[in-house]
DNA sequence: CGTGTAAGGAATTCTGACACG
DNA sequence: CGTGTAAGGAATTCTGACACG
């Protein structure tokens, strides 16, 4: 109903410096994480990074994965993985979709 | 149940030149509406204001009455009004109750 | 009254690099 | 690999003031 709440979330509003009071890391992290391609922020035309609330939340989760000793690169590959199974998620959904169409046109 | 969203939208951390980005007003214009009292950003140990997707909000809406030429104060008044209402209308939920309240136990 | 602007200073952010391990 | 730090520069923000009307 209210879909503005949804893009607060996801809009990228906040600098790094606040970010970093947010998370707790250092600014030296956070652009580590950017660069090793598990952080995406906006940039200012003058190139001043911008962060959405979702990515202060996923710094937190990335942070948390480093302190148990995964490295960045696991971190990213076990995104994907997960971006694998939701895409065939869809898949099977749209299968299920399609085996029914067909029941109703083939069995009547 | 995600009551994180709520506070999404009121936490302040929004800069200044981002807020005028979002509202398309001009810095001078937002620092005025505080002057006058129409708004209330955070202020960071250093001094730099921040203000929530909330404020946001607010600010277009008192740029907006401003164009149909209520001057600052007629709103700061205008809002009193509408706290005071709210104040209002929750003496009466609270009468409401106790009547209820009163009715069981003198009633039977 | 509401807004623009130039002024000078302080705080923020950026990049590339050296360091440690 | 992940993080700290000093370095120099560029962009941001702040306040108080003068201007117009």
């Amino acid at each position: 109903m209210n879909f503005d709440d949804k893009s607060y979330k996801e809009k990228k509003v906040i600098s790094i410096g606040t970010v970093r009071e947010l998370t707790g890391l250092s600014e030296r992290q956070i652009r580590y994480y950017e660069e090793r391609k598990l952080i995406f922020p906006a940039r200012t035309a003058s190139g001043i990074r911008k962060y959405s609330f979702l990515d202060v939340e996923r710094l937190v989760d990335i942070a948390n994965q480093i302190e148990d000793g995964v490295q960045t690169y696991e971190i990213r590959q076990q995104w994907k993985k997960k971006e694998k199974q939701k895409e065939d998620w869809k898949k099977q959904m749209l299968k299920g979709q399609l085996q029914a169409h067909f029941k109703n046109y083939d069995g009547k």
